[in-house]
DNA sequence: CTCCAGGTGCTGG
DNA sequence: CCAGCACATGGA
Protein backbone atom coordinates (compact mmCIF):
# COMPACT_ATOMS: atom_id res chain seq x y z
CA UNK A 1 0.00 0.00 0.00
CA UNK A 2 1.04 3.48 -0.53
CA UNK A 3 0.87 4.66 3.03
CA UNK A 4 3.05 2.07 4.07
CA UNK A 5 5.71 3.51 1.78
CA UNK A 6 8.72 4.92 4.12
CA UNK A 7 9.29 8.60 3.96
CA UNK A 8 12.00 10.09 4.72
CA UNK A 9 11.54 12.96 7.38
CA UNK A 10 14.10 16.04 7.35
CA UNK A 11 13.82 19.22 6.84
CA UNK A 12 16.39 21.86 4.63
CA UNK A 13 17.01 25.26 5.80
CA UNK A 14 19.47 27.68 4.52
CA UNK A 15 21.64 30.36 5.83
CA UNK A 16 24.34 32.23 5.21
CA UNK A 17 26.87 32.38 8.42
CA UNK A 18 25.83 28.86 9.63
CA UNK A 19 28.56 26.15 10.50
CA UNK A 20 27.79 23.12 12.10
CA UNK A 21 31.11 22.27 13.12
CA UNK A 22 32.03 25.89 14.26
CA UNK A 23 28.45 25.12 16.47
CA UNK A 24 29.21 21.67 17.63
CA UNK A 25 32.37 22.62 18.62
CA UNK A 26 31.74 26.31 20.45
CA UNK A 27 30.90 25.01 24.14
CA UNK A 28 27.32 26.62 23.74
CA UNK A 29 25.36 23.70 23.33
CA UNK A 30 26.45 19.93 25.18
CA UNK A 31 24.63 17.50 23.14
CA UNK A 32 25.85 18.17 19.61
CA UNK A 33 27.70 15.82 18.51
CA UNK A 34 29.89 14.38 15.37
CA UNK A 35 29.04 10.77 14.24
CA UNK A 36 30.57 10.57 11.51
CA UNK A 37 32.54 12.81 8.94
CA UNK A 38 30.41 16.33 8.84
CA UNK A 39 27.18 14.35 10.57
CA UNK A 40 26.31 15.59 13.79
CA UNK A 41 23.80 14.17 16.23
CA UNK A 42 21.51 16.36 18.48
CA UNK A 43 18.91 15.83 21.23
CA UNK A 44 16.46 19.15 21.39
CA UNK A 45 12.81 19.48 22.08
CA UNK A 46 12.96 16.35 23.17
CA UNK A 47 13.97 14.83 20.18
CA UNK A 48 16.35 13.48 18.50
CA UNK A 49 18.10 14.58 15.26
CA UNK A 50 21.18 14.43 13.01
CA UNK A 51 22.45 17.10 10.64
CA UNK A 52 24.20 17.72 7.80
CA UNK A 53 25.26 20.35 5.56
CA UNK A 54 26.51 20.14 1.96
CA UNK A 55 28.93 22.77 -0.08
CA UNK A 56 25.82 25.18 -0.53
CA UNK A 57 25.75 25.55 3.19
CA UNK A 58 22.29 24.10 3.65
CA UNK A 59 21.46 21.97 6.23
CA UNK A 60 19.67 19.38 6.46
CA UNK A 61 17.80 17.64 9.39
CA UNK A 62 17.20 14.33 9.19
CA UNK A 63 13.94 13.24 12.08
CA UNK A 64 11.90 16.06 11.45
CA UNK A 65 9.64 17.85 9.08
CA UNK A 66 8.40 20.55 7.21
CA UNK A 67 5.95 21.85 10.15
CA UNK A 68 8.78 22.14 12.92
CA UNK A 69 10.36 24.89 10.47
CA UNK A 70 9.61 27.84 12.53
CA UNK A 71 10.94 25.93 15.74
CA UNK A 72 14.40 25.16 14.05
CA UNK A 73 14.61 28.54 12.22
CA UNK A 74 14.69 29.88 15.73
CA UNK A 75 16.96 27.39 16.90
CA UNK A 76 19.25 28.48 14.57
CA UNK A 77 18.34 32.43 14.90
CA UNK A 78 17.89 32.61 11.03
CA UNK A 79 16.00 35.92 11.56
CA UNK A 80 19.57 36.97 12.79
CA UNK A 81 21.51 38.38 10.35
CA UNK A 82 25.49 37.51 11.67
CA UNK A 83 27.21 38.55 8.52
CA UNK A 84 26.34 42.28 8.80
CA UNK A 85 28.45 41.71 12.08
CA UNK A 86 30.90 39.93 10.84
CA UNK A 87 31.49 42.15 7.78
CA UNK A 88 31.82 45.00 10.63
CA UNK A 89 34.18 43.65 12.66
CA UNK A 90 36.20 42.59 9.88
CA UNK A 91 36.26 46.26 8.68
CA UNK A 92 37.20 47.46 12.71
CA UNK A 93 40.69 48.47 13.85
CA UNK A 94 40.71 45.75 16.25
CA UNK A 95 43.00 43.44 14.74
CA UNK A 96 42.11 40.10 17.29
CA UNK A 97 38.28 40.45 16.65
CA UNK A 98 39.23 40.34 13.05
CA UNK A 99 41.05 37.97 12.97
CA UNK A 100 38.82 36.08 15.85
CA UNK A 101 35.13 36.60 13.44
CA UNK A 102 37.05 35.94 10.32
CA UNK A 103 37.77 32.53 11.84
CA UNK A 104 34.27 31.99 13.44
CA UNK A 105 32.46 33.59 10.74
CA UNK A 106 29.74 30.18 10.63
CA UNK A 107 28.72 30.59 14.92
CA UNK A 108 25.56 31.50 16.04
CA UNK A 109 23.66 31.74 19.11
CA UNK A 110 21.69 29.05 19.22
CA UNK A 111 17.89 29.58 21.07
CA UNK A 112 18.10 26.27 23.59
CA UNK A 113 15.71 25.67 26.02
CA UNK A 114 16.34 28.02 29.15
CA UNK A 115 16.66 24.70 31.92
CA UNK A 116 18.65 22.64 29.96
CA UNK A 117 21.17 25.70 29.98
CA UNK A 118 20.61 26.63 33.21
CA UNK A 119 21.59 23.35 34.42
CA UNK A 120 23.97 22.66 31.73
CA UNK A 121 25.69 25.45 32.80
CA UNK A 122 25.96 24.31 36.69
CA UNK A 123 27.48 21.30 35.96
CA UNK A 124 30.05 23.27 33.36
CA UNK A 125 32.09 24.85 36.49
CA UNK A 126 35.14 23.60 36.87
CA UNK A 127 35.07 20.67 34.24
CA UNK A 128 36.40 20.95 30.59
CA UNK A 129 33.96 20.37 28.35
CA UNK A 130 34.58 16.31 27.23
CA UNK A 131 34.23 16.37 30.75
CA UNK A 132 30.60 18.42 30.76
CA UNK A 133 29.65 16.16 27.95
CA UNK A 134 29.54 13.32 29.55
CA UNK A 135 28.22 14.65 32.72
CA UNK A 136 24.75 15.84 31.04
CA UNK A 137 24.74 12.51 28.93
CA UNK A 138 24.68 10.20 32.66
CA UNK A 139 21.95 12.84 34.19
CA UNK A 140 20.14 12.35 30.65
CA UNK A 141 20.25 8.54 30.85
CA UNK A 142 19.59 8.18 34.94
CA UNK A 143 16.39 11.25 34.50
CA UNK A 144 15.40 11.62 31.11
CA UNK A 145 13.16 10.08 29.29
CA UNK A 146 14.22 6.99 27.15
CA UNK A 147 12.88 7.09 23.32
CA UNK A 148 13.98 5.67 20.23
CA UNK A 149 14.48 7.30 16.58
CA UNK A 150 11.60 7.48 14.50
CA UNK A 151 14.20 7.03 11.54
CA UNK A 152 15.68 3.99 13.32
CA UNK A 153 14.40 2.38 15.97
CA UNK A 154 17.35 0.63 16.76
CA UNK A 155 19.13 3.91 17.83
CA UNK A 156 18.09 4.58 21.68
CA UNK A 157 18.59 8.36 22.78
CA UNK A 158 17.11 10.19 26.52
CA UNK A 159 16.22 13.46 26.32
CA UNK A 160 17.01 15.89 28.89
CA UNK A 161 15.56 15.83 32.06
CA UNK A 162 12.56 17.92 33.00
CA UNK A 163 12.56 20.10 36.18
CA UNK A 164 10.04 17.72 38.31
CA UNK A 165 12.31 14.44 37.35
CA UNK A 166 15.41 15.91 38.76
CA UNK A 167 13.30 17.39 41.13
CA UNK A 168 11.83 14.15 42.45
CA UNK A 169 15.12 13.21 42.42
CA UNK A 170 17.52 12.54 46.11
CA UNK A 171 20.54 13.47 47.09
CA UNK A 172 21.64 9.60 47.10
CA UNK A 173 20.68 9.59 43.32
CA UNK A 174 22.35 12.60 41.79
CA UNK A 175 25.45 11.46 43.88
CA UNK A 176 26.04 8.51 41.63
CA UNK A 177 26.56 10.72 38.70
CA UNK A 178 29.47 12.01 39.65
CA UNK A 179 28.58 15.04 39.70
CA UNK A 180 31.14 16.52 42.58
CA UNK A 181 29.68 18.67 44.99
CA UNK A 182 27.81 20.77 41.86
CA UNK A 183 25.09 17.63 42.72
CA UNK A 184 23.33 20.13 45.41
CA UNK A 185 23.39 23.26 42.94
CA UNK A 186 21.36 20.79 40.68
CA UNK A 187 19.35 19.89 42.68
CA UNK A 188 18.09 23.04 44.28
CA UNK A 189 17.90 24.50 41.01
CA UNK A 190 15.55 22.27 39.42
CA UNK A 191 13.58 22.09 42.66
CA UNK A 192 13.34 25.79 42.13
CA UNK A 193 11.84 25.36 38.80
CA UNK A 194 9.66 22.53 39.69
CA UNK A 195 8.07 24.60 42.72
CA UNK A 196 8.02 27.38 40.77
CA UNK A 197 10.09 29.81 43.03
CA UNK A 198 11.90 30.33 39.57
CA UNK A 199 9.84 30.93 36.76
CA UNK A 200 12.05 30.48 33.55
CA UNK A 201 8.68 30.77 31.43
CA UNK A 202 8.17 34.32 32.75
CA UNK A 203 11.92 35.31 32.96
CA UNK A 204 11.56 34.94 28.63
CA UNK A 205 10.10 38.48 28.80
CA UNK A 206 11.97 39.75 31.75
CA UNK A 207 15.38 42.52 30.65
CA UNK A 208 18.75 40.97 31.30
CA UNK A 209 19.31 42.77 34.50
CA UNK A 210 16.15 41.11 36.40
CA UNK A 211 16.84 37.38 34.35
CA UNK A 212 20.62 38.00 36.19
CA UNK A 213 18.68 39.11 39.69
CA UNK A 214 16.94 35.92 39.54
CA UNK A 215 19.43 33.24 38.37
CA UNK A 216 22.05 34.59 40.76
CA UNK A 217 19.02 33.92 44.01
CA UNK A 218 20.52 30.10 43.00
CA UNK A 219 23.36 28.29 45.16
CA UNK A 220 25.83 27.40 42.23
CA UNK A 221 24.87 30.40 39.57
CA UNK A 222 27.60 33.03 39.45
CA UNK A 223 28.17 35.81 36.99
CA UNK A 224 29.91 33.76 34.46
CA UNK A 225 26.60 30.89 34.83
CA UNK A 226 24.00 33.77 34.98
CA UNK A 227 25.16 35.29 32.02
CA UNK A 228 25.34 31.60 30.24
CA UNK A 229 21.71 31.00 30.15
CA UNK A 230 20.76 34.82 29.97
CA UNK A 231 22.63 33.89 26.49
CA UNK A 232 22.17 30.43 25.57
CA UNK A 233 18.72 30.25 27.20
CA UNK A 234 17.04 33.67 27.18
CA UNK A 235 18.92 34.71 23.76
CA UNK A 236 19.31 37.78 25.78
CA UNK A 237 22.44 38.95 22.86
CA UNK A 238 24.00 41.47 25.08
CA UNK A 239 24.93 38.74 27.79
CA UNK A 240 28.68 38.10 27.70
CA UNK A 241 30.08 35.26 29.75
CA UNK A 242 33.48 35.83 31.09
CA UNK A 243 35.37 32.62 31.85
CA UNK A 244 38.94 31.76 32.36
CA UNK A 245 39.54 31.55 28.47
CA UNK A 246 37.54 35.26 27.83
CA UNK A 247 39.35 36.29 31.02
CA UNK A 248 43.03 35.22 29.79
CA UNK A 249 41.99 36.87 26.16
CA UNK A 250 40.65 40.41 28.11
CA UNK A 251 43.85 40.43 29.73
CA UNK A 252 47.04 39.18 27.51
CA UNK A 253 45.26 40.39 24.65
CA UNK A 254 44.20 43.70 25.85
CA UNK A 255 45.70 44.44 29.12
CA UNK A 256 42.58 45.09 30.86
CA UNK A 257 41.58 47.85 28.29
CA UNK A 258 38.69 46.07 26.79
CA UNK A 259 35.26 46.98 27.43
CA UNK A 260 32.01 44.67 26.14
CA UNK A 261 29.67 48.59 26.12
CA UNK A 262 30.64 49.63 22.61
CA UNK A 263 28.97 46.44 20.81
CA UNK A 264 25.86 46.52 22.71
CA UNK A 265 23.40 43.88 21.96
CA UNK A 266 26.21 42.12 19.77
CA UNK A 267 28.54 41.73 22.83
CA UNK A 268 26.98 37.87 23.42
CA UNK A 269 28.26 37.05 19.49
CA UNK A 270 31.17 38.94 20.06
CA UNK A 271 32.26 37.05 23.03
CA UNK A 272 31.26 33.97 21.17
CA UNK A 273 33.51 34.82 18.30
CA UNK A 274 36.81 35.39 20.68
CA UNK A 275 35.98 31.98 22.50
CA UNK A 276 35.90 29.94 19.89
CA UNK A 277 39.15 31.52 18.36
CA UNK A 278 41.08 31.73 21.23
CA UNK A 279 40.48 27.81 21.70
CA UNK A 280 41.47 26.75 18.43
CA UNK A 281 43.08 28.87 16.84
CA UNK A 282 46.47 27.45 17.62
CA UNK A 283 45.22 24.40 15.02
CA UNK A 284 45.11 27.01 12.32
C1' DC B 1 50.20 9.74 38.49
C1' DT B 2 49.62 14.71 38.01
C1' DC B 3 47.21 18.59 36.19
C1' DC B 4 43.38 21.36 35.28
C1' DA B 5 38.78 22.54 33.70
C1' DG B 6 33.20 27.76 29.78
C1' DG B 7 33.28 28.95 38.62
C1' DT B 8 31.25 29.69 42.96
C1' DG B 9 30.97 30.47 47.88
C1' DC B 10 33.27 31.78 51.71
C1' DT B 11 36.72 34.02 54.42
C1' DG B 12 39.98 37.38 55.80
C1' DG B 13 42.22 41.61 54.65
C1' DC C 1 35.96 45.74 46.69
C1' DC C 2 39.60 42.03 46.08
C1' DA C 3 42.89 38.02 46.68
C1' DG C 4 43.18 33.35 48.26
C1' DC C 5 41.33 28.90 48.83
C1' DA C 6 38.37 24.61 49.08
C1' DC C 7 35.49 22.11 46.40
C1' DA C 8 34.55 16.52 43.81
C1' DT C 9 35.44 14.51 39.68
C1' DG C 10 36.97 12.86 35.26
C1' DG C 11 39.34 13.64 30.79
C1' DA C 12 43.87 14.51 28.87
Amino acid sequence: MMTDKRVDIRLYIKSENLNLKQIAESGQCFRMNEISDGRYSLVAFGEYVELLQNEENEIRILGTSEDQRPQWEEYFDLHYDYGALVKKLSECGDEFLKKAAAFGSGLRILSQDPFEVLISFIISQNKNIPAIKSAIEKLCERFGEKKRWSENPDLVYYTFPSPANIAAAKKEDLRTLGLGYRDEYVLEAARAVFEGRLDLHGLKSMNYEHIMEELMRLRGVGKKVANCVALFGFHKLRSAPVDVWIARVLDQVYEGRFSWEPYGDQAGIVQQYMFYYIRNCSQS
